[in-house]
RNA sequence: GGCUAAAUAGCUCAGCUGGUUAGAGCACAUCACUCAUAAUGAUGGGGUCCCAAGUUCAACUCUUGGUUUAGCCA
């Protein structure tokens, strides 16, 4: 190959630890992956990196919600993340955590030369502090009344009634979401990263190129503001690495996340011969590095990443990539509207390449929202995929496996039609590189569209009932598939798997540059169809799909909700205190020591077990109603405490001689009594 | 509240630095074709280019104000 082969690496943004990938996830694995597709296929040296961001508060607390660790957690679904990514067809070179050890060496070491280079600096704060579960609460995890229109319910830091922001300290009747405490303010010391110390250099960066220039003007604005020193520390407990030399504190999952794209490169190079991380981080490298994120994180992206790079002595990106938000039939992803769908829902229900194409049709390089729009979608993938450019094939095929036993014809017929095409290859090359897909897409079809009128004017199935037509026949089909191949090849980056099929069809590899030269006498496999039209009934079922996993949600959440609200009624709140009593009316109560010489289930009882209880020489039967909690064999030979001088009571199964003392709601929860070590059967308990 | 971006046919979107009758695809209608996954081709209907004022010989394109939407910041 001609051109210059380029070493580039491409990163998405890690996603989230804790929830699963949804198709606004998808817009900007699907973008980057059709740009790192594309660059393998002009051939250049591109590695695609991603991971999964397992760090922070609402990871920690949503495990131990679930009564997993963290580390359980994080391993869960990471498994489902990359499973959805694969059902999508992104090539990822590799696939690692933030949660790992070549991540915790280039966050520790990093840190490091921050602080030997001076950028660390620490000071004490004050911070709101859950004294209930002992720890700070992002402002995320603190509720309370809004200070401005005392709207009740409202997030710390700032308030979905009247959009006012304020700092958590400032709210009415502050409340912990992880325990229900009132939060205390905690002086506690930070370590912060000097972010202001690279504002000449971070105003050079982010206009040379870097950004895209909304990007680059919205970086303007926040300069205007002033940059601010960002504190990156947070105190155990902490799901994170604890910061080199500072027990108890740990990096801000912010600080190790963006590292972990190194990380995970990291990873690769250890287990790929010849790659070099060196190559690609040391601040020199002549290698490209472009990172796809969605505008919410761009700040990060923009300012203290290259600053963090920078202040370690590592190279900055080349470029970041932002797009914008998927909407749904042009509104916010809902999940009462079933809009709010899953990868893997989608996935259920209908072909990746679908969504692969669709959202390539609409991205540009620009940071606009792009909308899914479920009819346009049906009707665009079916219009441009199936009856435009499989279309080109499955009329063509015919003939030539029927007439010419599969072989295409040795003359290329119009090579001036064919060149037009290729020469098309170039603006379509660079509105790829570009990311402008959109265009490529609109291009490509109009050429599609231009081959179909060929076909159409020359009228192949006419000429097939004329005498002496079947060379031209065979050429013009074959100018159809040679047309159809050029197409297929410009678009394999896009929808790899019908490129793969088609490839299988016309037995041969598509190379963007073997397809110069047309194809002429070779041998092409039987048409099958390709590509399978979007059934509107498949989009509905995954709306509806969506619609049901929604509301199992709804319903764990609300059973949850009535779950924290009994648990945080006290005891006595359920069972309040009974009426006072005297003395002599306790001391009538005649408690004793027993030991359980013996337990066995009642056959017919549902609740009860038949206990024998030793008093030290005498010994009772009782039944007590602990089935559900204790089997025979773990109470028998314990101690326990009985009412020895209940009056007897006649049951189904036989006579009760007093009962054991137990608490709890019932179920499972049940539990008796146990005297402590030493207490002798048959001692009586006052 | 301040700022940024967007607002173009039923739908999804193009319209470069202002210049003759505003474009594409889909959808719709009519005709042609019947090789093809009811696919393809031709023709056509459909727009006060968010509103108002201004600059100009000329504005979808520039300026100002407003409306709506999305987002950032306080």
């Amino acid at each position: 190959m001609e051109i210059q082969q380029r070493k580039i690496l491409v990163t998405c943004a890690l996603p989230y630890a804790n929830g699963p990938i949804h198709l606004g996830h998808m817009l900007e694995h699907v973008q980057a992956d059709i740009w790192v597709r594309f660059q393998r296929l002009r051939g250049h040296n591109i590695h695609f990196i991603c991971a999964d961001d397992a760090h922070g508060t609402p990871i920690m607390l949503k495990a131990q919600e679930m009564g997993i660790k963290p580390t359980e957690m994080i391993a869960d679904i990471r498994a489902s993340h990359e499973s959805d990514f694969s059902g999508f067809n992104i090539s990822f070179d590799n696939y690692h955590s933030t949660h790992s050890e070549e991540n915790q060496a280039l966050s520790s070491q990093i840190y490091i030369l921050l602080r030997e280079n001076g950028y660390i600096t620490n000071r004490t704060i004050s911070q709101l502090f859950d004294p209930e579960k002992q720890m700070f609460l992002p402002d995320r995890f603190v509720k309370g009344t809004c200070p401005e229109c005392k709207a009740d319910d409202q997030y710390g830091d700032n308030c979905d009634a009247c959009g006012a922001t304020y700092s958590p300290t400032e709210m009415i009747n502050p409340k912990s979401a992880v325990s229900g405490s009132t939060p205390i303010m905690k002086d506690t010391e930070h370590f912060f990263f000097d972010l202001p110390q690279f504002e000449d250099m971070l105003k050079v960066w982010t206009k040379s190129g870097a950004l895209q220039t909304e990007m680059a003007n919205k970086v303007g604005e926040w300069f205007e503001t002033g940059l601010k020193q960002w504190d990156i520390t947070r105190d155990a407990p902490y799901f994170g690495f604890e910061i080199p030399d500072a027990p108890g504190k740990y990096f801000y999952v912010w600080l190790d996340a963006p590292i972990g794209y190194m990380g995970s490169f990291k990873n690769l190079c250890d287990k790929t011969e010849g790659l070099n991380f060196d190559e690609y981080w040391k601040k020199d490298s002549a290698a490209e590095l472009y990172h796809f994120i969605g505008k919410d994180i761009v700040n990060f992206h923009s300012l203290f990443w290259p600053a963090v790079l920078e202040g370690a002595g590592y190279r900055k990106p080349t470029a970041i990539n932002v797009h914008g938000y998927v909407t749904v039939n042009g509104a916010k992803m809902s999940k009462s509207k079933g809009t709010f769908i899953k990868a893997s829902t989608y996935l259920d229900n209908l072909d990746p390449e679908c969504l692969r194409y669709y959202y390539a049709a609409k991205l540009t390089s620009r940071i606009d929202d792009l909308d899914l729009n479920l009819e346009d979608f049906t009707q665009r993938v079916n219009s441009d995929v199936v009856n435009k450019l499989v279309n080109l094939a499955s009329r063509t095929a015919g003939f030539i496996t029927k007439k010419y036993d599969g072989k295409l014809s040795n003359n290329v017929s119009e090579p001036q039609l064919y060149q037009s095409f290729i020469d098309a290859g170039e603006s379509i090359a660079a509105l790829f590189e570009q990311r402008d897909f959109a265009r490529a897409i609109r291009e490509i079809m109009a050429l599609a569209d231009i081959a179909n009128k060929y076909i159409d004017e020359k009228a192949p199935w006419a000429l097939a009932k004329q005498e002496g037509s079947e060379v031209e026949v065979q050429e013009i089909c074959s100018m159809g598939i040679n047309l159809f191949r050029i197409l297929m090849t410009y678009l394999k980056p896009i929808i790899p798997k019908l490129a793969a099929r088609s490839e299988d069809f016309l037995a041969e590899t598509l190379d963007w540059e073997i397809i110069k030269t047309p194809l002429a006498g070779h041998q092409i496999n039987k048409f099958k169809a390709l590509f399978q039209r979007i059934d509107p009934k498949h989009v509905e079922a995954m709306v509806d799909a969506s619609k049901d996993s929604l509301e199992a949600d709804k319903a764990a959440k609300q059973k949850q909700a009535a779950a924290q609200l009994e648990a945080e009624k006290s005891e006595l709140d359920k069972e309040p205190l009974a009426p006072e009593i005297d003395f002599d009316t306790f001391a009538k109560t005649d408690l004793r020591v027993a030991l359980i010489a013996k337990a066995e289930a009642v056959p017919k009882a549902n609740k009860l077990l038949k206990l024998t209880l030793d008093l030290g020489g005498e010994t009772r039967t009782v039944f007590a109603g602990i089935k559900s909690a204790y089997t025979p064999e773990e109470l028998e030979g314990r101690l326990t405490v009985m009412v020895a001088n209940l009056a007897p009571r006649q049951m189904k199964f036989g006579l009760s001689e007093g009962m054991v003392l137990a608490t709890g709601p019932g179920g499972k929860e049940i539990h008796i009594l146990n005297p402590d070590d030493g207490a002798k059967p048959g001692q009586r308990i006052m």
